[in-house]
DNA sequence: GCCATGACTTATT
DNA sequence: TAATAAGCCATGG
């Protein structure tokens, strides 16, 4: 049970909220940055369980590939696709131009999350 | 322990 | 550019 939210989530979480207002990060991206390289699948599951009260910006996570996650036409993709736009993320086709918001932390934001 | 499943990736066609 | 395959790893039955 409390085995369901081990660490690991805590500093995923923290990655998350890292990322700026109107950039986004890819799954590996965050579990890389979180310590956790190859752990994508994690990052995803750690998001689900997040509490609602973190308000974490899971909207900023994408694929590697630029597309959202989840399936075309869904609830949460259409949330998603919302919350980005807000942010001024242009969202074209489920997808994101990484090249252009992909989010892309200086070596200052990087030892700031390693948090020695 | 084996197997299936997933808000994933990368390499290959 | 798009579809496939194979790799990846935590979780739950």
């Amino acid at each position: 049970m409390m085995s369901s939210m081990p660490k690991h989530y805590i500093k995923i979480w923290e990655t998350v909220l890292s990322i700026p207002t109107g950039k986004v990060a890819s799954y590996s991206q965050v579990a890389d940055l979180a310590g956790l390289p190859r752990r994508a699948r994690l990052v995803s599951k750690a998001l689900k369980s997040a509490p609602q009260e973190m308000q974490l910006p899971w909207h900023r996570v994408i694929r590697a590939n630029g597309t959202i996650a989840f399936a075309i036409g869904s609830a949460s993709q259409r949330t998603q696709i919302d919350r980005l736009q807000e942010e001024g993320v242009i969202v074209v086709k489920n997808r994101i131009c990484m090249k252009q918001f992909q989010w892309q932390p200086d070596l200052a934001e990087m030892l700031w999350a390693l948090k020695f």
